[in-house]
DNA sequence: ATCGTTTATCGCCGATGGACGATGAGTGAC
DNA sequence: GTCACTCATCGTCCATCGGCGATAAACGAT
């Protein structure tokens, strides 16, 4: 009943824009630098393996594990198991598309001035 | 000494490209869902004092409150007191900027391809 | 079968985030 | 002065983040 775009705490679903909370969850996946580091990695590499991150940064394995699955599980890189390997490659289309939502985000913002 | 990008958890301020911690701190301004309700709001709106965006929002004013000081923070809007009131508004270059720094990071992704 | 390599996941922990209510300061109206 | 209103800040609470080491599973090679 409330017209408030939050009601307790919760965005409501309207069908109308790209979801705050869709464009939310997906900058949070680019808020932390080690995993924008990741993403030039990932993007200067092929191979793009686990392992190879781990090389490359100064982190645990277990960490640099975490940071590709919260990437993965935002959809900005793509995840295909390779024999022992993990082959982890961008999703070129889907970082695209969480640039264009923040584009829009901005146009919108000023075209309101 | 190392070549990595991190030196145990730390990014190195190498004095090359924009830096993932500066890039990363304002996404992380912007990667919550109340808070890209609040900048559109603010774009919509000229008055943007804490209380109207508090009424328009199912948030605790001490909540909003502490969302527009994150924004402020992130030099993503600007603050001016005015009388009893604060006056928050957008700022259009810093978002701009912002914007400008997502899709250069997407663009030097997607040229390495 | 055994070893080495790679990976994901678990548990733990300190730090941070995000919500709230309460409080106090500042202002305007009376 | 007092009252009402607005706001920032403090303290508290709980959940999540972000790091690590340890462990187990999967695979290749010997």
């Amino acid at each position: 009943m409330s017209d408030k775009p939050f009601e307790t705490h919760r965005l409501r679903s309207t069908s109308e824009a790209p979801d705050s909370r869709a464009v939310a969850a997906r900058l949070a996946a680019l808020s932390h630098p080690a995993r924008i580091e990741i993403l030039k990695h990932l993007s200067a590499s092929n191979s793009c393996c686990c392992r190879e991150v781990v090389d490359r940064f100064d982190l645990a394995q277990s960490t640099v594990s975490q940071h590709l699955k919260i990437l993965v599980e935002a959809g900005l890189v793509r995840f295909e198991p390779d024999r022992q390997r993990s082959r982890y490659a961008i999703d070129h289309a889907a970082l695209a598309d969480v640039s264009a939502s923040l584009t829009a985000l901005v146009n919108s913002c000023c075209s309101g001035r």
